[in-house]
RNA sequence: CGGGGAGUGGCGCAGUCUGGUAGCGCACCCGGCUGGGGGCCGGGCGGUCGCAGGUUCAAAUCCUGUCUCCCCGACCA
């Protein structure tokens, strides 16, 4: 299949020097992906036969629940987008052609998908469908990074399901959950399915699928049974000890203290003793609403937005100042009523679900706030017997909160897919709608699915690299066999290496032979570096014992060598099975 | 958009402060040795120093402008 001397593998012993993430070094590296700009990145033939298998393993899984592949086109007509209100979006890039027709290169293709379903389907027996592509995505993102991690055109199979009500849109989205589950698991990656952010939309169903691994840009809460984006995770929190609350809360004097550090370390007590105050103003009417969370908590903005039910901004020290009191020192007591107060639900008093009627008893314990004066906090401030709330669970879960009694992790993850219930977002403003049995007219309900075959990809590299480079789990493996010959031209091991590869070749397997007049060392090294599953040996060593070593990649493990002199056929058996037993 | 860093041969870098006509390692080409872990010897090719303007007898080096790339953050339909 593949001769190393006449293959474009252009693979370096150094990174490049300001790549950072392991996916981006290695993969450049091992001569897979070369740079052309910010974001811009060519797949060289090793690197595409990669993307190629993720490519394929998406393929005949959307093909196995009944998907339709086509192809849509990346440049469109602006009137599309402003149809459905998308045009104002600042990573969508815009052009003009000569005539001065405004035109934009889609970033994805529910306008396109939409507008075809709509001038094509007329009845409800025409549903359901699933349509998807593998196409390039443009997007004018604010900072690529990382490689082919984050870039601003990408492929993306991006799949769109159209059904005549929202049950119907269930059991579309349910299929698509089962074959994004087989496809994760048939690449081999290490992945996790998330209970994601739905957005402004609704909250009518998201998910995402997670590769774990150290360049993530997202990250997962993970316990045993359980697994979300932090976006939306919920848990128990830790305990912390609040101190003894005196019968009413007491000012001290803390002048030029503000931050939650600073106040828990002059006053002796943990960061969770105090409450934060988070004064935000509405988007909407511009209400202002204090939100407190514990000391030791953030607040969790999409959380928030959705207790809100629409997204607001931290207000200004002006705002602040005018309407609470001196930022620095702004807290929930003696407000009387001026601001909604939302209290994290982690902040509750022990036992407590609901502010308690009237007064406050002894034996309670307060927190720290601050007394909405200049240079003062209160100490031993009891929610609802000293100021009045509405409890909501506004904060971004810890590492080590509980779920289930379990304790939470979180890590770093790369979202390599996500599906997604748009329900009429799109069918509405573009006019796709179907009559149903009594010849009513009624709006398509969609959904859509999008997975990254790049990112798959350069989180498997992440996942799984070690010292000395990339090790593929085999099903994304550019090669799954790496034939070395060792020993100068001429040897009779040459002979036999030529042998074996046109054998592996004749009997379909996918063979990248190194045929270099290069020493071992390098051999080895570039071997390591590519990461295919299973590198065979032929040298001197070879010739005298009659068998061929294999190594597996992962773990540089050496596996039983084959006979040399075997059949043919008996040698792609034992290889395949071999294969098999890889990860 | 805010902060930081960098553009000198294919890759990694030095030289810039103190101006004098470009250097190192790797890679590459040729010859030889070596041949199971990036080996050795000898000989070579390759750069108008990101771009434009300015100062100067002279600019990689000083000044002005500009473009590009990277990292952190914000952002991420």
């Amino acid at each position: 299949m593949t001769r190393l001397s006449e293959y474009l593998l252009p693979t370096e012993k150094q990174a490049p020097a300001d790549a950072e993430a392991i996916s981006h070094k290695l993969m450049v590296r091992a001569g897979l992906i070369r740079q052309i700009g910010a974001g811009m990145w060519s797949w060289l033939p090793a690197g595409w036969r990669v993307h190629q298998k993720a490519v394929q393993i998406i393929r005949e899984e959307m093909d196995a629940i009944g998907g339709q592949e086509l192809l849509m086109p990346v440049l469109q007509p602006a009137e599309l987008w402003r149809k459905s209100g998308r045009y104002g979006i600042e990573e969508l890039f815009k052009l003009q052609d000569r005539k001065g027709s405004d035109l934009v290169l889609a970033m994805t293709h529910e306008e396109a998908v939409t507008t075809h379903v709509a001038q094509t389907v007329r009845s409800y027996r025409d549903l359901p469908l699933i349509l998807y592509h593998f196409q390039v995505k443009e997007r004018d993102e604010p900072r690529p990074r990382a490689g082919v991690l984050r870039t601003r055109e990408f492929i993306m199979k991006d799949a769109y399901t159209f059904d005549r009500d929202a049950e119907g849109l269930d059991e579309r989205y349910q299929l698509h959950v089962e074959a994004y589950d087989r496809i994760m698991e048939r690449t081999g990656l290490r992945w996790y399915r998330v209970e994601a952010d739905v957005g402004m939309m609704g909250g009518i169903g998201a998910h995402e699928y997670m590769a774990p691994c150290p360049a993530g840009e997202n990250e997962v809460a993970l316990a045993p049974g359980y697994a979300a984006s932090v976006e939306v995770a919920c848990a128990d929190p830790q305990p912390v000890e609040l101190p003894h609350a005196p019968s009413a809360p007491k000012e001290v004097s803390t002048p030029g203290i503000t931050t939650v550090a600073e106040v828990a370390g002059a006053l002796g007590v943990p960061e969770g003793a105090l409450l934060k105050a988070y004064p935000v103003v509405l988007e909407g009417d511009g209400r202002m609403v204090l939100v407190l969370v514990r000391g030791d908590h953030r607040v969790n903005e999409i959380k928030l937005a959705g207790v809100l039910g629409e997204s607001s901004r931290p207000a200004h020290p002006q705002e602040i100042a005018t309407r609470l009191g001196p930022p620095g020192f702004v807290g929930p007591v003696g407000l009387d009523g001026r601001v909604e107060i939302l209290l994290d639900q982690a902040a509750l008093p022990p036992g407590a679900s609901d502010p308690p009627s009237e007064g406050g008893h002894s034996g309670e314990r307060g927190y720290v706030t601050g007394a909405n004066r200049p240079d003062a906090h209160l100490l031993g401030v009891v929610p609802g017997r000293d100021f009045p709330f509405r409890a909501v669970d506004v904060r971004t879960v810890c590492a080590g909160d509980t779920v289930g009694g379990h304790p939470l992790t979180i890590e770093p993850a790369i979202e390599v897919g996500n599906i997604f219930k748009l329900g009429t977002r799109y069918s509405v403003p573009l006019g796709a709608t179907y009559l149903d049995e009594s010849g009513r007219e009624q709006p398509i309900w969609m959904g859509c699915y999008g997975i990254g075959p790049a990112r798959i990809a350069a989180a498997a590299v992440e996942q799984y690299a070690d010292e000395r480079g990339i090790s593929w789990p085999r099903a994304l493996a550019p090669f799954a066999v790496h034939l070395v010959t060792v020993g100068k031209p001429g040897d009779p091991a040459r002979a036999a290496a030529e042998e074996l590869y046109e054998t592996l070749r004749a009997g379909g397997v996918e063979v990248l032979y190194d045929d270099r007049d290069a020493g071992p060392g390098e051999k080895f090294a570039d071997a390591e570096l590519l990461g295919c599953p299973l590198r065979l040996t032929v040298g001197k060593r070879t010739i005298e014992s009659g068998e061929i070593e294999v190594q597996v990649r992962r773990e540089r493990r050496d596996a039983a060598p084959i006979p040399l002199a075997g059949e043919p056929a008996e040698l792609i058996q034992a290889l395949e099975q071999l294969c098999q037993t890889l990860p």
